[in-house]
Parts: C-alpha cells; sequence; structure tokens
DNA sequence: CTTTAGCACTCTTATTTTTCTAGTGCTAAA
DNA sequence: TTTAGCACTAGAAAAATAAGAGTGCTAAAG
C-alpha cells in the first residue's frame, strides 16, 4: 500500500461516508491530478486487497467491511472536535452543577442529536456492589415498601401487600437482622446466604417467617433482576440514515433497538481494554449492518460505557473525537472534585 | 339504519379488520343472499351516512373514522376472551404470587405478544403522594445517596458528592430536620416548602446551609421529574401490522413511540370514567392513524391505566374482552387480599 | 318499491418496454 | 506508468401495456 493507494482508500471512506452514494473514479481524479483511468486501475487493486467493493459490474466502490477497517486503523486522522459540537457539549460542563453520571447521560443525549446516531449510557453494573442497607418502611398497616440499597449507591424499591397474618413489626424486624448479618456481601450473593444464614436465625424470632422470607427473597432478586441502568437515546435517530430507507431493514433494527437486553449484553466491556472501540457490522455482534463505538468511563469507583450505534458508514472520526471529548471532560471535572 | 344495514356495516368493519383490504360488493352477497348490485346500493346510503368510504372510485369500502365510532358503540358484541387468550392470562394470576402491581405489567406484556399491538401500563403516579420519609446513607466519605419516599410506596434516589466543605452529618442532619418537618406535605409542593419553610431553620443549624441545601432540593426535583412509571411493552409489534408497511409511516409512528412523556400524557385518564374508552383516529390525541383503548384501574388506593394502542382497524372487540378480563381477575384479587 | 342483471367506466397494480446514464474493463498508444 | 477511447453493463426512471377488481347507472323483473 504506497501513499497514493492510501489516500485514495482514504478518499473513498470519506467521500461515501459524506454521500451515501458508490464512488466512481471521475469524480476522484481532480483530488488526484490524474485520469479516470489511472483511479480505475488503482481502485482494481484496491478491491483485490478486499477494501472496497462494487454493487454491481459497473457501479461505483463502496467500502467493505475490512475498508473501513483499514481505515479506522491507519487512515483516519485523529482531530479535536469542532466548534459547535464542542459549543454544546461544553454547555453541560459549564458550572459544575450537575453530577457526573447526569452529565454523561446529557452528553450522550446530545451526540445522538447532533449526529443522528442511537447512543447509550450503560451505567453502574451492580455486579460487584455490596448490600449496604435494606430499609422496610410501613406505608398502611398491611403494606410496606422494602429499599435496598449497596456500597455504590444503587437503589431499588419494591411494594409488598402483606397477609392479614403478618405483622409490620415482624418485616421491620427481620430487615433490621439482615442489616446486622449481611451488610457487605456481594449484592448477587445475599438471596444465597439469606437463604442458608439468616432463614434459620428469623426461623426462631418470627412467626411466619417463610412469608417474610419471601418477601426479602423477592426484594433481593427484583434487585438483581432489574438494576442495571441502561440509557438508550435516539432510538429512531439511526432511521434517519439513508440506509434505512427500507421496511425490512427499518424493521429489523427497530426490533433490535427495542431489546434493551440484547444491548446491554452487546455494548458491555468484556474486556480491560480503556480505548475507544470500534467494532464494524459484523463484529458489532448487534447487526452486521452497524458500526458500535465504545468507550469505558469510570466515575466513583465504578465502570460504565458509553457507546454509538450508527450505520457502518457512520462518521468515525467525529464520534471519535467527541467520545474523547466527553471523556477528557470527566476526568478533568474528578481532578476537580478531589478524589 | 335498519337491521339489514346495521349488520352489513358490521361485517365490512369486521371483514376490513380481518382482512386489511377494502371490501367489495360482491364478496357479501353470500353473507346476505343477495346480489352484488342489492349491497352495493346499500353501500353507497352507508356511504352518504359518512360510515365507509372510498380510496379511490373503483374501490371497494373501508371503514371511516365514525363507521368505527357506530361501531363500536353499536354493533359490536362483547365476548367473553377465547381459550387460548385466557389460558395464557390465567397463568398469571394461578397461585397469586405476583403482587397486583406486578401482575398488571405482565398482563399487558403478554396482550401485546399475543395481538401484535403495543401496550401500556402507566403506573402509580406520584402526583397526589406526600412525603414520607427522606432518608440519606453515606457511601463513602464524601458521596450520599438520598431516598425519597411517598405514602403511596413511590421511592427515587439520587447519589451527591460532596465538596470536601460539607460533612455528611451535617446532611443527615438536614434530613432529620425535612423528615420532622415535612412529612405529610404533596410531594409536589414539597420543593416550594423546603424552600420557605426549611431553608431558614437549617442556616440557623447547618453551616453550608446552602450547599445542603440544594441536595435536597435536586433530589425532590429529580423525583418529580422522574417518578412515573410507564411500560411501554411491544413498541415494534404494532409495525407488523399491514398498514405500517410504508418507510414514512413507520418512521412517524416509531418517533412518536419513543417519546414515553407525550405517551404518557396521552393515555393519562383526564376524567373520572371507570369503564373502557376507545379512542378512534384523530380522536387519540396520539396519531391519527391509531386507536387507543384504556381503562383506568385502581390498586392500593391508586389509579393507573392500562391501554393498548393499535391501527384504527384493530380488533376492538378481542381488546376489549382482554381488558375487561384482565380488570375482573384485579377486582377478584383485591376482595382475597382483604382490602 | 326493491332487487337484480348487464354494461360501460375508472382506477390500481403488475409487467414489460424503452431510454438514459454513470460507471466499468480493456486495449493500444503516449 | 499513464491515459484516451470505446464497447459494454446494470440500474433507475419513465412510458406503455395489460389485467382485474370494483363501481355507478339503467332498465327490466319481482
Amino acid at each position: 500500500m504506497d501513499e497514493r493507494r492510501n489516500n485514495l482508500l482514504k478518499e473513498i471512506v470519506e467521500t461515501y461516508i459524506k454521500t451515501a452514494k458508490p464512488v466512481g473514479s471521475k469524480a476522484l481524479c481532480s483530488k488526484f491530478n490524474c485520469s479516470s483511468a489511472t483511479i480505475r486501475n488503482e481502485m482494481a487493486i484496491l478491491e483485490d486487497l478486499g477494501y472496497i467493493e462494487k454493487n454491481h459490474i459497473s457501479s461505483g466502490r463502496v467500502p467493505s467491511e475490512s475498508g473501513y477497517r483499514y481505515y479506522v486503523q491507519h487512515l483516519m486522522e485523529a482531530e479535536k472536535i469542532t466548534g459547535s459540537d464542542m459549543l454544546k457539549l461544553q454547555q453541560i460542563f459549564a458550572n459544575n452543577e450537575l453530577e457526573l453520571s447526569d452529565a454523561i447521560t446529557k452528553c450522550m443525549e446530545i451526540i445522538s442529536d447532533i449526529t443522528n446516531y442511537t447512543s447509550i449510557v450503560l451505567g453502574k453494573s451492580s455486579a460487584d456492589n455490596m448490600l449496604l442497607q435494606v430499609n422496610v418502611i410501613a406505608l398502611s398497616s398491611n403494606q410496606v415498601v422494602a429499599i435496598v440499597c449497596t456500597d455504590k449507591g444503587n437503589v431499588e424499591n419494591k411494594v409488598f401487600t402483606l397477609p392479614d397474618t403478618i405483622n409490620i413489626a415482624e418485616v421491620i424486624k427481620t430487615s433490621e437482622i439482615i442489616n446486622k448479618m449481611l451488610v457487605g456481601t456481594p449484592i448477587n450473593e445475599v438471596s444465597e446466604r439469606l437463604e442458608i444464614d439468616v432463614k434459620p436465625v428469623i426461623k426462631r424470632q418470627i412467626r411466619q417467617y417463610e412469608t417474610v422470607y419471601n418477601i426479602f427473597y423477592d426484594a433481593f432478586n427484583d434487585f438483581v433482576a432489574n438494576n442495571s441502568s441502561v440509557h438508550i437515546n435516539g432510538r429512531t435517530k439511526i432511521f434517519e440514515q439513508p440506509e434505512y430507507n427500507d421496511v425490512a431493514e427499518l424493521k429489523r433494527l427497530a426490533n433490535k433497538l427495542e431489546d434493551v437486553n440484547f444491548i446491554e449484553s452487546v455494548a458491555q466491556n468484556h474486556d480491560d481494554e480503556n480505548e475507544i472501540k470500534i467494532y464494524i457490522g459484523e463484529e458489532s455482534e448487534f447487526d452486521p449492518n452497524v458500526t458500535i463505538i465504545r468507550k469505558k468511563y469510570h466515575i466513583n469507583g465504578e465502570d460504565g460505557t458509553i457507546a454509538v450505534i450508527g450505520p457502518k458508514r457512520m462518521d468515525y472520526q467525529r464520534i471519535v473525537s467527541l467520545l474523547e471529548y466527553v471523556d477528557e471532560k470527566l476526568d478533568s471535572r474528578k481532578e476537580q472534585n478531589g478524589k
């Protein structure tokens, strides 16, 4: 890959990103001061190398997945974000008034807004949280709300209707026992410990211990099941991209974007990498026709992920620099906050 | 409207609901034992009355909005739900193990599933809730989580990072003051009372009272802003309806279905009616091409709404009977629970 | 007065045909 | 190695054609 060939591929990718139309040889002559025939010769080579493809025998060229791959790894230039993009994000951090977690959410909303892609904030997963406190508050003679709080500040609550045979005082007493015995237990082991350690204890002290036990068992299970914060912004923004001008494609993607669990599992960081990662097409494991760009963030001792889902033909440079900017800002805020 | 004409309209509406294709005169001859010409004569009258319309001069007939209206008010027969639909819903109530609120959610998920419409559960709005308790739990030396709980069991929490100048003890003390002074205050008046009543008090007792005040002010504001439980099930189910075989239409609806606040405001019951209400097309105030059917429910002293969004050509009979069934089941469970 | 057979007419949809164009690959000369 | 030239291709858009479903109207029959 000599320099001209690199430049040619770069030009093809970037033109296609801008126009969404296959790129022909004539359009590139002027940029390279040569004839279309020369470009065609080079293109034929790029095609042999697998970096670009044709839709049909006489069409212009479109980057292939490995073309995009090569582009983001070797050709794309790092760039600071531009004026108007920066301005919008700056405002969020302007007077330090938002909690960091809120600032992140806001940033990703804006990124989705200005780019017409879908953005994701995968908040603090509670997987490695520990139980900090469980509170029971009486609402009425036969209703209580159980509130579970972990050491990282994840909170879930659940309302229970008590049968007549159960006394609220007994429920509260049980919560105190749990607080004494299980504080510091990893949250996903709590159910187990509840059964093994706590159940025998309350059996001796509480009349209808089975029912009371079930309340807390349910509350903790609900916690584990529900406590994941996924924010998906601009789910329909991505539909404005010209590749989705097709009913079947649209429905397919809409369905996938509805499945929060699927999105969560895909966007989740499974490795320890801290840089921005780009998953193109098949690599995304979400859908062969999208690219996912994501970055881990780290606040208040917990990991999270921010990510953008767009077409494979997405503006890689812009997204990368936007995510980098957000990350920088978070870092500088963390330092200000002392910690 | 003599009987035959009524029956004809009923037949047209129901056929169109089933097939999604304009209904022609020939198709109806056999049902009415007469010639297509006779049907055409009657159809012309129904069209004059505004109950059916043609897409173009030589097309079959399609019910108009007032046709559907007339159908649901005068022609639709009340019907119990059928075997397989019933079976699926019955399982939810089978062994009384779910809290009522969870049972409702589950029911609406299933209804969306079996009907291919979108369903909504508008949970307990906290509008008329009163403050029951605010808890502050320390997470670390400079982080707390504030948990707000109302008398109806609505709970929200927010994590705050404290500046070095603030002592957690002061935050907790403030929460105690708030609990003493504001318990029983309607939740949307709490911010105001906090400013007028509480601020002067903590001003005397807390050093950096402004910052501490802001924490609680934010927490309560967040509560009012975030605390509404809207469950939307099968957002993309409705896309399977043949009316959405069109990119523009699909995008339009997808966008509307993303706007949770809009859906909430539309589905909300603004009147005291307790029966099932049907809003056809324009009446829905959501989108001219959908029908919304909704029913108020009432558990644990709070109102909620369940609703189904489908095309105007939706299976009115089936949805009405499904919602009625859910309502019945809820009623019978409430009785069992004593209250 | 109501029903119906018959027929001309209308509009939609699908299919085929035609035309246009952007783009290619290849050859041969510069 | 580059380029001009040319034959060729696939698609997209426009135009033409054909088929079908359905209507309204008229006039006769019940």
